[in-house]
DNA sequence: ATGAAAGCGCTAACAT
DNA sequence: ATGTTAGCGCTTTCAT
């Protein structure tokens, strides 16, 4: 067990008050160096970590961050919170993690009880409305990844390029019949595809055949597939990576050919589209590069927090692989 | 920000004492059911949450618990992770996450960061040597995951069973001649690999080919491929699915069929093994409920220190799928 | 059954 | 430059 060292115990051996040694350790400059020097040998000497619960309880801040995420299975929200563990700890910060498991009731009760022992949260696609998101802004310091709300900081990724880049992809390529296979409706990442999808489309004056809900799961593809191939597409955009996946696989089964009968994307760049056969064209997320961001909008908030809401947009970037080519 | 109503305020409003406050919300029988229902009254009413950081200072006991894994872009860590997660929530415990980027010296140097912050740690993989995990078990209370050493609590998973059911199944169809694709040398894993591959061997009488080591990747598997081809094997066993995989694409650039030219096998049921084309015959490894396992390990432990040393192991199983055949 | 008071480990005035 | 003191929000004796 710890041998539960404290401050008195270093001021002891240093020959000084608790006070020297605090500011010997927060505040180097207010203390003689010499005196500095013996203090932090003692404390170095003797194994001394500062009680950081102690030292919150005073300062009002912890030092640490919260992270709540639908789903710590899901390889996207895995690497958002990779990204927002190195940044963090860059900070000296450390992080707690919570997985609402797409509850957004347990979503709402994870940030609240967050909320105490952290600075700040970062909460990640969240299935909660807007009014409850606004609620629990009032709890805590918040910053949203993958979603916009006005007033409320967010880490963004520009899904609607992404699809925008796909469609213009496909267009080059000579494609005119596309297929959206839709995610969830009420998500906010299936909207801003959407959004993108729809800038494109009449760009280009291409047929489009916008399809579902299906679950974002393998298992809608399976569904999707049979009812695309039905509309005569040439080319089938879905709605995330793992979907496309679904559609693959079924098509393969019924003998359809990728990409010489037709062409197919998904969205994420998850690792395993690049190892599946053909290497799935598809939209690089910058899920990492987005937890960091994320980081340091809520560090930046904390330390100044009459400062302007920063909504941060991240780039995505279309991974031209080998489930795209012209049509037959 | 958050609105800070602290225990006085509950006092003040329901007429009482800090004290009773306190009894009422952590030991209820101690205050008279009226009393008490007008203290809960008006905590809920003001939104009171605990302190929890207060209350550590003085119980002892911060209610977190700390998890660090080598690298959370890797499924089989943060299948972990939502298992710890999952179960320190029915235990109302918050959890600290930390990666420690498979860098040995980060490794120690966050267990002993997290130690002061939380009751316990659980430690996956650990690269470091068993000196320095035995002096982090000085610090605070440990528990391995997928690692034993004596006189430490560890959850573990049961992989030379996995291997042993992987080499009696190849034995089954046929196989005589089979190459096991080594991991790194020094993991703990691939020793409980190889020592389940050793009895599983001598049972059968079969021509064992032990190459590498190989990076436990993709790449490693790609560079495999060729080398165990070369070997005239008829079926290949690797170290885990991803390098599987690898040695997958490589042998169908070359032309190789699986499963009718050489079988092949991985290790940890990652989602896209089954996704891939022919879907992997492997091993699942009971991630999740390891996860679990290890929370309950340590509330064990927290809740009596001197307890017996539990090192519980968990059965693995194997997957059979499409990449395993009667050799040609 | 309840209250008063001490103190967990630390920092931040306020002294000197 | 350093020491003294007063808390941060809470639990837990010890009284009553």
């Amino acid at each position: 067990m710890s041998v539960a060292v404290t401050i008195r115990d270093v001021a002891r051996q240093a020959q000084v008050s608790v006070a020297t040694v605090s500011r010997a350790l927060t505040s180097p400059d207010l203390v003689r160096a010499t005196t500095r020097e013996r203090v932090l040998a003692v404390a170095a000497d003797l194994g001394y970590q500062p009680n950081l619960a102690a030292r919150g309880l005073i300062t009002g801040k912890t030092g640490n961050i919260g992270i709540v995420v639908p789903d710590l299975n899901n390889p996207f929200f895995t690497g958002v919170l990779k990204g927002v563990q190195n940044q963090a700890r860059l900070a000296s910060h450390a992080v707690f993690v919570a997985d609402s498991d797409e509850d957004p009731a347990a979503e709402e009760q994870l940030v609240r009880a967050m909320a105490k022992q952290v600075d700040g949260v970062i909460l990640c696609s969240p299935g909660i409305d807007e009014q409850q998101v606004r609620e629990l802004a009032e709890s805590t310091t918040l910053v949203l990844l993958n979603r916009r709300m006005r007033g409320v900081p967010a880490a963004l990724m520009n899904s609607g390029s992404g699809l925008r880049q796909v469609i213009d992809h496909l267009v080059a390529l000579g494609h005119h019949r596309i297929a959206y296979l839709n995610g969830p409706r009420t998500s906010w990442s299936n909207k801003e595809r959407r959004r993108g999808l729809r800038i494109a489309v009449q760009r280009h004056d291409v047929d489009l055949v916008d399809m579902g809900p299906f679950p974002p799961r393998y298992e809608g593809g399976l569904q999707a597939a049979d009812l695309a191939m039905a509309e005569n597409v040439t080319a089938i955009v879905a709605y995330n990576d793992i979907m496309a996946l679904g559609v693959l696989a079924r098509l393969r089964d019924r003998g359809v050919r990728v990409p010489d009968d037709v062409s197919l994307t998904g969205f994420d760049d998850l690792m395993f589209g690049a190892l599946c056969q053909p290497p799935l064209t598809t939209v690089a997320m910058p899920v990492v590069p987005a937890g960091r961001l994320a980081v340091d909008l809520l560090l930046d908030r904390l330390a100044n927090r009459d400062a302007e809401v920063r909504q941060d947009e991240l780039d995505t970037q279309l991974i031209v692989r080998a489930t795209t080519a012209p049509p037959a």
